[in-house]
Parts: structure tokens; C-alpha cells; sequence
DNA sequence: TAAAAGTCTTAACCTACATCAATGAAAGGG
DNA sequence: CCCTTTCATTGATGTAGGTTAAGACTTTTA
């Protein structure tokens, strides 16, 4: 993607929650730094510090957690207009225990901890934003495990494509599975349940 | 307890993040209301407002969901100088999904939206305090999540003990249960198995 | 202080999902 | 274009934890 158009992207996401100066829109401009991912590029990964807050301007990532059998769990998946990142190790520069790849060739507008102060200190309104995408980060989670504790993987996966009706267009089927805490081979058998009961009806 | 002994409590927590002027101490002191609850009231029920952000001065509660199936899961539980509430509904005034209860005679700080405007006008220094336990309680309930879907219910209940050590003397067992996404019946039989493992060695 | 409500345990049985293994199809790289 | 890797599917079998039911013990309430 043309580099001005991706930054345009992010004005345009940043201009439906707050209105911004033409000098703020400069700023942000000279600070996000698009970078290019190829398929199965890292953002970063377990064990490393999170030094950018990312966001997508082409493409769809994956954030993920290597467990010590060496499964892995998808955390979240990030799609045009979403955030990447990891917020306790950006803010804290501690190693993060998730990894953020990308799923395709795509693209991010980065932004660096330095960066960030000095954009919150010229534009505070943009620190508000953040909170609140912070704060329906939170409850979106709180949902999402809820919803894993309390009802089984088929009622999850048709919440998921209920809620995310491309998603099985967007990624592989053995993502959608590790997201929704099941192994691939279950998701194949349950989907076959599933349309063989459509069928009967 | 002692009204005035709350509050020092409640300034103790702030003071040990960030420093306060005497005016500051007295404004958060004229806005935080002491309020007292019995073992099993409500700060807020699910498809209520939550009205108060909550500092626990005295007791213990939980924060818990009930699902479709009349199950409750207890998503936290909150003991002295933590905090309760549910952030969602608090700043955008829609009904929470979530119960907030007391599990023995109580006692919170409380704060209301109108309040908490005037505190963070008045002392900026408040808001970032919060973003900051807003940020970390994100990366717990990550970290809780994946332990949720990686490690087995024992497993999970071995990370709790080590985490929090008292909690067997300070919740009833089948609370526990429910916090580890288990029933109280898997969670005794599974406390047997440690137990007998033990001997064994 | 009697009745009721809440809590913990045990046991037999059941089910959702994991595990292991094999196959074919599709995708990607040199 | 072939060769390797990735991906989806299916079947046989295993198991962690759910379900149901019952009994004992404790705490609360009237």
C-alpha cells in the first residue's frame, strides 16, 4: 500500500473518535512508520520486548502463546484497522509472553515508546483514545473467556462466526480451531455435525 | 471500620504510585464514600448500571457471571486494597453482564462516574494511576486466559495456590471451583489425588 | 435450639474433546 | 515442474472433567 494512504487510514480511524488539527496530523504522520510483513513475519515473539504498537494497515496478524508443550494458543487475530501489540510489555519494556505474526503479506503502521510520549504529549485527546480502546480491549476479553468457561467449543465457534462472519475466509481453518481452544481435528468433525444436522432439516 | 481509617488506607495505595498534595488527600477523601455490606449484598447485579468504581477497605468479594444454564463462573474475587466494579459499564452507562458480591461482611470506598470526572480534572495524576491498573488487569486476565486454555484444571489450580496462597483460607472451596472453571465435585476429587499423591512420596 | 440452608465428599456413569495415526488435496518454493 | 510443506479430513481409542445422586457435617436463621 502507498505510504500516504495508509497513514490516511489511520487519520481517517483517529478522526471518528476525536477531532484533530491539521499540526496534529502532521505529527502523527511523521511518527507511525509503515512497515511491510511478508506471511510468517514477526512483530515480535515470546521472550522479546514489544517496542511498537502496530497498526493494520494491509493484511491480518495473528497474537499467540507457545505453551510449554509446544501447543500453540491464538490469543487474538488483528485485521485491517485493529491494533497489534503487546501493552504490558510495551509500557513496561518486560519480555512478552505472546508472539505476533503475520498470517499473509501485510502491513503495519508503527510506532515506537518515545514516539508515543511525545505524541500524547502534544495531542493528550489521542491518551483518551487509548484508554478507551484499552478499556474495550478488556471487555472484549472478559466476554471471550467467559464465554470459554462457560459454554462448549460448538456454541463458541457459531458465536464466532456470528460475531466475525468472514472470518473463515480471512484464516485457516486450524487458526479458527486454536482460537476457539480446540485442535484442528475436532473443528473438521464438528463442522461435519453441524451441516450434516442442516442437512436433516 | 473506622471511616477515617478506610480512607488512610485508600491514600496509602495512592501514595505508594503517586504523590498527592494535602488538598489532593482531602478531595479524595470528601469524594470516596465508605459504605458497608453484608456478606452476600450486591455492589451491582447483572443487567444493572454499575454506578461505583469500588475500593475494598474490609472482606472479600466476587465478581462473577451467570450464564444461560443458571451457572455462575467467578470471572475475580477482590480482597483488601483491590478494587471491584465493571469498567465497561461504568464509563459507557450500559448494564453490566457481571455480578459484583460480597462473600462476608464488607466494606468499600465508592466512587460515582459524576466524582471520579471531578477527581481526574482535579488531580490528572489519578488518571494515569488508573490506566496503569487497567493495563495490568488486561495482562492478568491474558495470562489467565491462556493458563484457562493451555493447562489442565489441576494445573491451574497449582498456579492459583502458588499465586495466592491463602485463598483456601479465604474463599470456600466450591468459589474456588468456579474461579478454576471446574465443578466443587472435580475439584474435591482432584484435591484427593494431590493429597493421595503426596502420601505416596 | 430446631429447622433450614449451605458446604464438602464420594461413587457410578457419561460425554466432549484430545490423542494417535493415516490419507489425500492444496499450496508454495527452488 | 516436481518436491516438500501445509492443511483438512476421518477413524479408533483414551481421558479429564461433567452429571447425578446421596450422605455427613457445618453454619445460619427463625
Amino acid at each position: 500500500m502507498e505510504n500516504q494512504a495508509s497513514i490516511n487510514k489511520l487519520l481517517e480511524y483517529f478522526e471518528k473518535r476525536v477531532s484533530l488539527s491539521e499540526a496534529d496530523k502532521a505529527l502523527i504522520a511523521s511518527l507511525y512508520k509503515p512497515v511491510k510483513f511478508k506471511k510468517k513475519d514477526y512483530l515480535f515473539q515470546q521472550g522479546e520486548i514489544c517496542k511498537y504498537q502496530g497498526f493494520v494497515t494491509k493484511g491480518t496478524f495473528r497474537t499467540y502463546y507457545t505453551d510449554n508443550k509446544a501447543l500453540e494458543h491464538v490469543l487474538y487475530f488483528a485485521f485491517e484497522d485493529w491494533w497489534v501489540g503487546d501493552i504490558a510489555s510495551f509500557y513496561d519494556h518486560e519480555p512478552s509472553g505472546l508472539n505476533v505474526q503475520a498470517l499473509q503479506d501485510s502491513e503495519l503502521l508503527l510506532l515506537n515508546h518515545a514516539d508515543s510520549e511525545k505524541l500524547f504529549n502534544a495531542v493528550p485527546a489521542l491518551e483518551k483514545v487509548f484508554r478507551v480502546i484499552i478499556q474495550r480491549h478488556l471487555t472484549v476479553l472478559q466476554k471471550r473467556f467467559l464465554m470459554t468457561v462457560s459454554a462448549n467449543a460448538e456454541e463458541r465457534f457459531l458465536e464466532l462466526l456470528e460475531r466475525c462472519p468472514s472470518i473463515e475466509q480471512l484464516v485457516p481453518q486450524h487458526q479458527i480451531a486454536s482460537y476457539l481452544g480446540i485442535l484442528p481435528e475436532s473443528l473438521s468433525r464438528m463442522k461435519k455435525q453441524i451441516a450434516k444436522r442442516e442437512k436433516g432439516l
